[in-house]
RNA sequence: UGGGGCGUCGGCAAGCGGUAAGCCACCGGUCUUUGGAACCGGCAUUCGCAGGUUCGAAUCCUGCCGCCCCAGCCA
């Protein structure tokens, strides 16, 4: 077996960054994540911050946090600290080099004023609605504005003034002189600045006039001596335009654009838009509801940041549109949470056992493991006594031939405790089962039989005078369908019951009091955290993720094969 | 009927002229004090289609077909 070492992960653009390299072209690399303050960040926005934050690590280069500020009508500073904390709770450090594009208005100001002198901008008059008009349709050609010949003074005269404050918003723009004619839309003679009397977050009123994204974005990574600049298919017909610019001012350096496919997520939306109309419209609690894809709503589900950077791992990189499948994301959440997650015990929805020939008043100590996967996890002592709560759905009165809970007769574990066998099933008034009463077998302490009899089911279980109560969050999907949105109003195919909140749990002793955001595995169950509505007498924790439940899908089977 | 991209397994994705990686999902099995985890095995004779070049093509050429993006003073 020839034992070929593992390639080192390989995508079309660290082949390009590793052959800029070894070429000589750049000495080192130099990245960015350039979000706008507009919105939260979500999981697309994770796989551009892996791979932005991910390749400058990977080369030895930086990586810089740039916000794109350039319209102040969307963009807010309570979106700026949120990005912020989301890319350091990823596990990103842009150390120094937090920017933002306002920080070069100035400077591409400046150049504005050069590309007039050039004769290569002008002032234009026309509404937008004139220049939608004049820019011709896909398959036409535009025409040139009224104002596109004007003097180089006058276009001069016209930028200050625009600066200045003297015009009303959308009178006037400064628009650069490339081609009316191009098939590429975006070079017909794109705009550059517009007048926007608003306040911005950074820049306040010092400014009326606001560059667009097409002028403001390459000049920012060249000032910034970006070298690889790192974005979404979308901007590939800007590409020219990019360069038109470089090529056109007196900039520091020359950075590349590359794009590559964004993300997509079956069972979720993600454009900013939806989101954010989710929030608007009270669909959702807020942008960090445990639902939304939005990194502080994953955050506040339990996903741990290593998950997020395993799954950006894992989808890949490449130009062609897709859609990742929501199983893969979930399976990179069990996956960290497996090793890292202490386990416990938690009774969801309580179903009251008696061992009825278990001492009264009494209570033994036994000793748990933590976590099977970690041995330095270490364990925890868990109270048996008398009377106990058991799952409901951990027992049928009578059962299908693959159920191998507990069941009339039946003998099964409690994990880490006793077997105990079912001798009694008693019904209140209206027939449901309000008690089951069965028998241990004090030779099985801790769960072994001394005759190595097998039983063919554990549940878990707490001891109803130690356990406390908490509340229980289950989270499903937001939408119910893959592709929502795709046969009209996405709202319409929101799952009504995507959460269940779950009152009546009760849960072992070790689960209060445990800190916001503490990841532990309920056995049996999946993955949960605690959520910041916990208070000290009743934690409230949220589904993170179920674990893998065969018994489920082989009920799914057998309803339909009815 | 302009311009720019993209088409490899159910979903992602390697492949860069030498005879289809891997992951998820799915299906079997082993093991098991979580119906979890772990482990073993199965899962594209074929790369959108059709021609061509070549000893040899997913990879090169030609022509079709399909999908995505662009007509914001959004990014």
């Amino acid at each position: 077996m020839t034992d070929q070492p593992t390639p080192p992960t390989r995508d079309f653009i660290r082949e390009i960054i590793a052959g800029d390299l070894a070429s000589g072209k750049h000495a080192g690399v130099v990245t960015r994540f350039p979000p706008e303050p507009n919105g939260y960040l979500h999981i697309g926005h994770s796989k551009s911050i892996c791979l932005n934050f991910g390749v400058a690590a990977e080369f030895g280069g930086r990586c810089h946090l740039r916000f794109d500020d350039t319209n102040p009508t969307k963009e807010e500073m309570e979106y700026i600290e949120a990005i912020q904390r989301d890319v350091r709770w990823l596990g990103f450090d842009w150390g120094e080099h937090g920017y933002y594009a306002s920080d070069y208005f100035e400077q591409l100001y400046e150049w504005a004023l050069d590309l007039i002198r050039a004769g290569k901008a002008y002032v234009d008059d026309l509404s937008a609605d004139e220049i939608r008009e004049h820019r011709g349709t896909l398959t036409e050609p535009g025409r040139h504005s009224p104002y596109r010949d004007r003097s180089v003074e006058e276009n001069l005269d016209l930028f200050e003034r625009m600066r200045a404050g003297e015009f009303e918003d959308g009178t006037r723009v400064l628009r650069a002189k490339i081609d009316m004619a191009s098939g590429n839309i975006n070079l017909r003679d794109p705009v550059l600045y517009r007048i926007l009397h608003a306040t911005h977050p950074r820049t306040g009123d010092a400014w009326c006039i606001y560059p667009t994204y097409d002028y403001a974005h390459g000049q920012s990574d060249a000032i910034e001596h970006i070298t690889h600049s790192l974005c979404t298919l979308e901007f590939e017909d800007h590409r020219p335009l990019y360069d038109w610019f470089l090529d056109n001012l007196p900039v520091p350096s020359r950075p590349r654009q590359i794009e590559f496919a964004r993300l997509n997520l079956s069972y979720t939306v993600m454009s900013k838009r939806l989101l954010l109309q989710l929030v608007r419209e009270g669909i959702v609690s807020g942008w960090d509801d445990p639902r939304m894809p939005t990194i502080s709503g994953m955050r506040r589900r339990g996903f741990p940041p290593e998950s997020l950077r395993l799954f950006s791992e894992k989808v890949g990189l490449a130009k062609r549109d897709s859609v990742v499948d929501v199983a893969l994301l979930e399976h990179c959440v069990r996956d960290v949470l497996n090793r890292a997650a202490d386990r416990r015990m938690a009774v969801l929805k309580p179903l009251k056992v008696v061992i009825t020939n278990y001492p009264e008043g009494e209570v033994e100590e036994l000793p748990a493991v933590n976590n099977p996967e970690d041995p330095a996890a270490g364990s925890r002592m868990v109270s048996f006594s008398r009377q106990l709560f058991i799952e409901r759905e951990d027992f049928m009165e009578a059962p299908p031939k693959q159920f191998f809970r507990l069941a009339p007769g039946r003998e099964v574990r409690l994990r880490y405790a006793y077997l105990i066998t079912c001798q009694e099933v008693v019904k209140d008034g209206s027939g449901e089962i309000v008690e089951l009463r069965c028998t241990f077998d004090p030779a099985t302490r801790g769960g072994n039989a001394p005759d190595n009899r097998r039983v063919k089911a554990t549940l878990h279980w707490v001891s109803s005078a130690h356990a406390v109560p908490a509340e229980v969050r289950l989270y499903s999907h937001l939408f119910n369908r893959p592709d929502p949105g795709a046969d009209g109003d996405f709202r319409d195919d929101i799952d009504p019951a995507s959460l269940e909140a779950l009152r009546g749990c009760r849960v072992e002793p070790a689960l209060a009091g445990l800190p916001v955001e503490s990841r532990v595995q309920f056995e049996r169950q999946g993955y949960f955290c605690v959520d910041p509505d916990s208070t000290p007498e009743r934690p409230v924790f949220n589904r993170t993720v179920t674990l893998r439940d065969t018994w489920a899908k082989i009920q799914a089977k057998g309803e339909a094969d009815r």
